[in-house]
DNA sequence: GTAATTTGAACGAACGATCGTTCGTTATAT
DNA sequence: ATATAACGAACGATCGTTCGTTCAAATTAC
């Protein structure tokens, strides 16, 4: 009964429940950011998302499960900026705007904390030390792509090999959103000029 | 009686104790490498270092203790590297020799995963996070040094800014040893002689 | 020099707290 | 009526830490 009106109103069951698993994730990723994996625990997350303990297990097999599935939402998040830099015409606007837009978003505090924490992990298991260096691997091609299309532009006699000029890139924008996120500010507008400059400097 | 033989064989109490807390530091250090800081308990350092699990708390206060114990002997590492920096005449030898060194140093395995142990917790705790800033400061700031002496023998007109530069050559060298300890490798020759040639070209 | 005393390193059982997980139950949407 | 989301007590394991005890080395008294 009443079929139409509960739909629009509230929700299905089904949404309801994925809704509901959403929220638990995203709760999940604050505790996590906030303590670590370890130190975070099961009832931390049911407390804090207003849930109970044993529901959660309604939701997710394992404390590692939801681990696991933090750890591909973030493999997605790289997908779209990788997907972004890829269909670009003009490579060298293209690099321009991805040096902004990923430092951007390894700028987000959330976003570093939760990088360092998968990255202490990836340091002990060899599993997640693969599946992190598949998804850097994706950027890495579709940024040297880019910057081979730029060096081709170019009259400069030798140039660094593009493969590793993608990861110098890459470690330059991380080292400064690094040490933005860790003293507590955003990086200055001088900072990102400078970031640029020496990029220049490497293509 | 006795007192001069048993001094040269044996050793003092003091001495034996001293022994003693070192074992125990270092059982701790491997533990923390394999396992992480949170997932360590006192019993896996005992049982692998063959000590009583009530005795490690006759040498350390508590567990963080332990923690705090390691980080300054990390830092006393570090230290070492920044002086030899600083006590360098010909600056530019001094720089290729420090990249060598420096990347000699980030591409221990044992040194990468408690760095990244230590930057997770960073994350967490301001406390930490200075601590490991001013220690790099240092580095910085002697790197500094070296890259002006470098710079004023040049004709180049535009400069990277001295202390941007310096922490773009830490980051790049932390960068490249990073994915060699990660990819469970030494960093190929190729790629230090990239990593040198990279280095030049931001100076 | 030897005997008596003090010190502290080494030990492992025990404590209270907390962990991940399971389970039986209740309530509600289908 | 059935299925399942939600609940929280309970389980066994493990955590950091404390405690009383043992024993040998260092110190003092004789």
């Amino acid at each position: 009964m009443c079929e139409v009106k509960k739909m629009s109103e509230k929700q299905s069951r089904a949404e309801a429940a994925d809704a509901r698993k959403r929220h638990i994730v995203q709760t999940a990723v604050i505790c996590f950011i906030e303590q670590g994996f370890h130190q975070t625990s099961i009832r931390d997350i049911a407390k804090r998302a207003g849930v109970s303990l044993g529901n959660i297990y309604n939701h997710f097999d394992s404390k590692n499960a939801l681990i696991a599935e933090i750890a591909t939402l973030e493999a997605a998040d790289l997908a779209t900026m990788q997907s972004a830099l890829s269909s670009a015409a003009d490579s060298r606007a293209a690099l321009n705007d991805f040096v902004s837009r990923y430092l951007d978003y390894c700028s987000k505090p959330a976003h570093a904390a939760l990088t360092v924490e998968i990255l202490a992990e990836a340091a002990r298991d060899p599993k997640i030390a693969d599946g992190f260096a598949e998804n850097r691997d994706h950027l890495l091609a579709a940024l040297r792509l880019q910057i081979e299309a730029v060096q081709k532009g170019q009259t400069s006699g030798s140039r660094l090999a593009p493969q590793e000029c993608a990861e110098y890139i890459l470690d330059l924008i991380e080292g400064l959103a690094m040490r933005a996120v860790f003293s507590g500010r955003k990086a200055a507008k001088g900072e990102v000029e400078s970031l640029k400059k020496a990029i220049d400097r490497l293509l």
